[in-house]
RNA sequence: GGGCUCGUGGUCUAGUUGGCUAUGACGUCGCCUUGACAUGGCGGAGGUCCUGAGUUCGAAUCUCAGCGGGCCCA
């Protein structure tokens, strides 16, 4: 036992925190890979190496951290892996900012340097904040996506699906950003609320609005309504295309509505996805208007070159001047933007490689995890129920994994590398072969490389140890931590890929966690200005505290705002606790503690029961993740039951030095070192420190979890009436305006059953308490009479004295039970309701003495006077 | 427009399968320096559990409708 003398009288978390960092050992955080203890392996999310590890980020880590850290205790081979998901345009476009350059500026590999450089710094920077946070990650098993270890499979992962024929290349209408110059998969589009103009005009007689007019040169049809009567004339016809001049059919479907602007309406490839589908249903033309840097295309006439506003704008003039503008009206839109640069999108039609999605296999798989909380599922189904097209892996972008295709420039024919020769760029390297068909040694690499998610949807494959063959040899994992914004794309792709490689779900269990809001509600934001960094709190209050905050700062799942106050509660109940850690050493260091002594006083018999109540409490909600419940839990019996009502009662037994100390530093010892060990995956920093000074030398985090029971239903009942008793005799000091430690006489506790409490009520009343089981003999008598002036004064007027002398006139009997009425002035009286209330007073063998009831418990308090 | 989710003292929040006086934190008010702690202790005030209807002996909890947030999607 260290000397409680070490102990400063603060407690200083920078300091605390800095030195544990600096002592701990990343290899007692490693998963062993021959270890016959069951494996837990966590999915863990890689982050985009922005560079910042922002609050939502750090809520997530904090739930991961929390089970690794209970689950080690546990006894499980835990794997907390961290990646890095590295590709994609944010990057591609900080480069681009940072160095005043466009990507045509310089060569690919040069480029992508540049990607790679800024990526490196950024994950430099989120490693240190994950170590202060006091993650126990694994640091064996980092991965980062851009590094050819990594998407060397990512490229397995592509030819394995190829093979087999999940994955195939299609000329498809895609989302496509104008501005990134890529496609990009519905999970990338959002949409926002733009203000247009519908404009009416005359399409060769037919009245057609449309609030894209630069489409016109890629109309293929119009449609109209079966039922629509003004257009049956036109069935089976067609219509000259104005400006344009080329025909079009006209073609009759049910999903136009005919109250929507003039009930006709003309069909272009593409203007949105209603054209798709209406494309692919009537089998029509493809005439594209739009290239993929945004601007018209040779069909447009004299309108090629122009980008789409002044392509508009041109033809809008041109319509006024033929006189075929009919009016314009404003119409409130909603538009699929990119994500990243908020451009809107272009449905273009493009060679694209896809993904098959099978909806059914899918939800299968998702029906077998379990998910937490269960009704995140539902957002799940939905997104699969609701799939039309397959998903566009292809991007044309360059930081980023490349297609390990080629295509042979004679024939054609399509050339993959083989395995051991992964990874490859395509447009770096030839393959090692010549063209199986025509024999040529002529090939063109693929430039096109793979969506970001085609990375970070082998996550699990990669840290369970996927080698291409079958199922990985520690597939599935037990759980994949992640927030609800990503059930979509993340979660969808990933159970996607999983069933395509090797037939099963990825994880037994999801946990799906909130997001943070900010202290004012909303979505934090740069906009706002609401935005809070995990730094700032590092800084303010430390980890420990930070941590506390997403334990208990909502119930897990759900949105959780960001409150500074759940930070400083946090950080008071460390004071707390710390003084309670320098009480507990004080006591202990003594005379130590006596593992064999006997526990029979009532307040260590209940503090055991207590303490085993909240362990029971603690582990069954850590099983079910409820983490705001475990650390409720762990709160309320430091706070509560051990400093505010254990230590207090029995202080002044350990201030003594005979046998009846024991069983009290037993106890204590016993709770506190259990405390200690529930506390170690909240706050890892704090709890090493207290338990270094109750076991120097040893380490909390090796230690196993809590598994002390203590059964005692008698101990719980009586306890907590000893508990409450204590309490109400404060209460009476406080209401008769004494300290709390003023010297109260005698005490009588009239109670059920015997009482061994080895003096400690007495102690801690600062009385002459005396336990009795017989019966109180108490004599009730009136000592006086409460008016109620307020009912008294407005009823009798000037009679009012008079009622009052005519009432304390009254014999004792009259006064327990009124008379309903009362001669005054010789008239008889009503006695109002409320007018007054009898003052008790009650007798113990002749003296005074206060009476407090609690249950079946009497107490009589000696009046001293 | 659809789906999911939430609405609890001034603020934030807990509340399994309906069941004692609705939980806790922050704030607020009063009292108290007692040998771990005033970054503390004790006590108090403060609630139409969004609204309305229904089911029930009994509803914060279940059902329906409405109002209002948030998220996702069309």
């Amino acid at each position: 036992m260290a000397s409680s003398q070490d102990l400063p009288k603060n407690y200083d978390f920078a300091e605390v925190e800095e030195r544990w960092r600096s002592i701990w050992r990343d290899e007692d955080h490693y998963f062993d890979k021959n270890s016959k203890k069951p494996q837990f392996v966590i999915d863990t999310p890689p982050p985009y190496p922005t560079g910042n590890f922002h609050i939502g980020n750090a809520l997530n880590w904090c739930y991961i951290d929390f089970f690794a850290r209970y689950k080690r205790m546990k006894g499980f081979n835990v794997m907390f892996p961290q990646g890095w998901d590295c590709h994609g345009l944010p990057t591609e476009v900080k480069v681009e900012e940072l160095n005043h350059i466009t990507k045509n500026d310089v060569s690919r590999e040069e480029f992508r340097r540049m990607c790679r450089e800024l990526t490196e710094k950024n994950i430099g920077l989120m490693r240190i904040t994950l170590r202060k946070m006091a993650f126990s990650t694994d640091w064996s098993n980092e991965y980062v996506t851009m590094q050819p270890k990594y998407y060397g499979k990512t490229q397995l992962s592509f030819l394995r699906m190829l093979q087999s024929g999940y994955i195939y290349q299609s000329e498809h209408p895609v989302n496509y950003c104008t501005r990134c110059e890529t496609a990009i998969a519905f999970a990338e589009v959002t949409y926002e609320d733009r203000e247009t103009q519908l404009n009416y005009f005359d399409f060769d007689g037919v009245e057609i609005a449309t609030s894209r007019p630069e489409l016109l040169a890629a109309c293929v049809a119009i449609a109209v309504h079966p039922e629509d009567k003004r257009y049956h004339p036109l069935k089976g016809g067609t219509k000259k295309v104005p400006l344009f001049s080329h025909d079009v059919p006209v073609v009759q479907d049910e999903a136009v509505d005919p109250a929507f602007g003039s009930g006709a309406v003309m069909i272009c490839t593409f203007g949105d996805k209603q054209d798709v589908h209406w494309w692919k249903l009537h089998n029509l033309g493809l005439r594209k208007a739009i290239d993929r840097q945004g601007k018209m295309t040779a069909i447009a006439g004299k309108y090629q070159g122009l980008n789409t506003s002044e392509c508009r704008a041109s033809i809008l003039a041109d319509m006024k001047a033929q006189g075929i503008l009919k009016r314009q009206e404003p119409l409130a839109q909603r538009v699929g933007t990119c994500w990243r640069c908020k451009t809107p999108i272009e449905i273009l039609s493009e060679r694209q490689w896809f993904v098959k999605i099978k909806p059914a296999e899918i939800s299968e798989a998702a029906h077998q995890i379990k998910w937490f909380p269960e009704h995140m599922l539902l957002r799940m189904e939905n997104w699969v129920d609701q799939m039309e097209w397959d998903w566009c892996i292809s991007r044309q972008r360059i930081f980023a994994t490349p297609i390990p295709v080629w295509f042979c420039k004679k024939c054609g024919e399509m050339t993959v590398p083989e395995d051991k020769d992964l990874p490859v760029d395509p447009t770096q390297v030839s393959p090692k072969h010549p063209c199986k068909k025509c024999g040529s040694t002529d090939f063109a690499g693929e430039v096109d490389v793979l969506d970001t998610w085609m990375d970070s949807s082998i996550s699990v494959l990669n840290v369970t140890g996927w080698d291409g063959s079958g199922t990985p040899p520690f597939f599935p994992a037990q759980i994949r931590p992640q927030g609800h914004d990503i059930i979509r794309t993340w979660a969808f792709y990933t159970i996607l890929r999983s069933v395509a490689l090797t037939g099963q779900k990825p994880w037994d269990e999801i946990l799906v966690n909130g997001m943070v809001l900010g202290e004012d509600g909303f979505k934090m934001s740069k906009s706002r200005g609401n935005i809070i960094v995990p730094e700032e709190i590092l800084v303010k209050y430390g980890a420990d505290a930070l941590r506390q905050w997403g334990a208990m700062g909502a119930a897990t799942g759900s949105d959780i705002m960001f409150n500074w106050n759940d930070v400083v509660s946090a950080s008071r109940f460390q004071t707390k606790m710390w003084n309670i850690t320098k009480f507990a050493l004080i006591q202990l260091e003594k005379e130590g503690f006596d593992e064999k002594a006997q526990i029979t006083a009532l307040a260590d018999r209940w503090l055991l029961v207590r303490l085993s109540d909240t362990v029971e409490q603690v582990s069954t909600a850590l099983e079910a993740y409820q983490f705001d419940i475990a650390l409720k839990a762990i709160r309320e019996f430091a706070w509560e039951v051990l400093a505010d009502n254990y230590i207090e009662l029995v202080k002044g037994r350990l201030y003594k030095s005979d046998e009846s100390r024991k069983g009290a530093c037993l106890a204590l010892h016993t709770a506190f070192d259990a405390l200690c060990r529930l506390l170690a995956p909240f706050t890892p920093y704090f709890a090493e420190e207290c338990y270094s000074h109750l076991s120097p030398g040893k380490s909390v985090h090796k230690q196993p979890w809590v598994a002390f029971t203590y059964d005692d239903d008698a101990a719980r009942l009586e306890g907590n009436l000893l508990v409450q008793v204590v309490a109400e005799v404060r209460k009476y000091k406080h209401d008769a305006g004494l300290a709390l430690n003023a010297p109260l006489g005698k005490v009588t506790i009239y109670a059920p059953h015997t009482v061994n409490d080895e003096g400690d009520t007495g102690r801690t009343l600062n009385a002459d308490v005396h336990w009795r089981t017989d019966v109180a003999k108490l004599d009730r008598v009136i000592t006086g009479i409460d008016f109620n002036r307020s009912v008294i004064g407005p009823t009798f007027r000037k009679q009012a004295q008079a009622f009052m002398a005519a009432i304390t006139a009254l014999s004792p009997e009259q006064l327990a039970n009124p008379p309903a009425t009362i001669i005054l002035d010789g008239c008889e009286t009503a006695v109002p309701e409320n007018s007054f209330t009898p003052k008790y007073s009650y007798m113990e063998e002749g003296a005074q003495v206060d009476v407090i009831t609690v249950g079946d418990v009497i107490l009589t308090i000696a009046k001293s006077a």
